[in-house]
DNA sequence: CATAGTGGTAAATAATATTTACCTATGCTC
DNA sequence: GAGCATAGGTAAATATTATTTACCACTATG
């Protein structure tokens, strides 16, 4: 119910928030590496200005939040992340912080054409009829309606293309990324709803990897890979804009009465 | 001097300060239009979770920066802010909130597009002569390596062009978008050098934009006004994610030590 | 085993914010 | 013009958050 006034309540940040806020950017943009071992309590409060209580707070936010391991008499290290190449402790940091998010997704972008490009070039009889069968189920999903076939489907595609490209490497590194994408994490289909209305450009991308691939095209397999992230991006992106506009213009609404 | 250490001493912000952000944020969005009356103390202090002293100082805060006007018995409005198109206070608050400035710099866009369009109309011989030899000016301040006479010329140049439509409406309103831009609020060349290493990327749109109009092509006018403004908005962008970058690296390096 | 450095705990103190009370200004109604 | 309601203006007492200070326990090293 959303309320009757459009100024918002200060939600006043803690000291310790503030502090968790900067160390997970620190974790998030690779300066602070697993492993690493953290300046002790009293230089790190004194470097931030903060009492040591207040540091501890933050720090025992971090170790909750299975970012750090603090150790009684030795010190506090950062935890190891991506042990399965992407940990739920890392994926949910990017989750919080906003550009990292886009890193990610340049990052799958690259991924994702890597193994589209090897998929055209090495996919086995076997592969293409499973990559074709899930195109099938893609279209049927899109005829009835199904949005949670649909979402299952999607799913699929992407992990056959990576086991296509029969790079065992690509494949580990992947299957954590989907595992987790799988479990809801960055999987907003609402936000790429705000530039795909009825699911029908996600349908066509789809298709034009699968088909680029099946003719054994390379070039044209990670083109449409990078193609069908991009539209991610955009889509997410404008749905974010969409977002904050409507909060915008409820706002102005309230105003007004 | 840059310190020692990459972590940065905490700047926790105050309630009024939080407060302050949030209805500069509401003016910024349009949603406290100017004029407009606020809701007395104690209610919106009540509406925002805030003690009433603390309420104060914000609006305190905001009637320093002529963004709020407070009468004694009689309540606390929004003051006039575009009492001639963009006043400073509103063109600063605008520099203060990311988002708002990329609003700032499409509707520039559009408006030089129109300008431009117009121009290319109705462009006397007079304006044409005037156009041609700022462009002569600009290339020889590129070829001389001159910056602060490319830069004046850059404003001759774009209020060159909206002296060139003729519209006296548009005029007076891009006059002072001009005035406050000359003025050194979101001129950052440093910026823009981010894509345009030596200048000729903006020399090149200058010129193209001026060749429209003398030869009296609207449409193209248009087209590369609009270029230009892209340009600016992706050199801008980039500029600051590549001073984001730096301080990343810079605090890794820090911690390399 | 002693020492230095680190994390862990807690009480006293300082800083910030809230609550409460009261004063002054303005506009409206009678 | 007086009275009233609503609004801004000021300040002291109290509550909450953060800091300072002191001390304890653990670990690694010589």
């Amino acid at each position: 119910m959303e309320p009757a006034t459009p100024f918002e309540r200060v939600g006043h940040e803690t000291i310790a928030e503030v502090v968790v806020e900067q160390l997970e950017s620190m974790i998030v943009d690779g300066i602070l590496k697993e492993g690493r071992k953290l300046p002790s309590e009293r230089e790190l409060a004194e470097m931030m200005g903060v009492s040591r209580p207040k540091l501890r707070d933050a720090l025992q936010v971090l170790e909750d939040r299975n970012l750090v391991v603090v150790r009684h008499g030795e010190g506090t290290f950062i935890a190891p992340l991506t042990g399965r190449a992407m940990s739920p402790a890392l994926l949910s940091l990017y989750a919080r912080h906003g550009e990292a998010f886009y890193d990610y997704l340049e990052y799958r972008s690259e991924q994702e054409a890597f193994a589209a490009r090897l998929a055209a070039e090495r996919a086995t009889t076997s592969d293409k009829e499973r990559l074709a069968e899930i195109i099938g189920d893609m279209k049927e999903c899109w005829e009835k309606g199904d949005e949670e076939g649909a979402r299952h489907a999607d799913f699929r595609l992407h992990a056959a293309v990576v086991d296509a490209s029969h790079n065992v490497t690509l494949i580990h590194m992947m299957a954590s990324i989907y595992d987790l994408t799988r479990q809801g994490l960055f999987y907003n289909r609402d936000l790429l709803r705000s530039m795909d209305g009825s699911g029908k450009a996600l349908l066509d991308q789809h298709e034009a990897i699968a088909k680029a691939i099946i003719e054994g095209d390379p070039q044209r397999a990670a083109q449409a890979a990078r193609a069908h992230l991009d539209f991610v991006e955009k889509s997410i992106r404008k749905g974010e804009e969409q977002q904050r506009r409507e909060l915008s213009a409820r706002k102005r609404r309230q105003l007004a009465l």
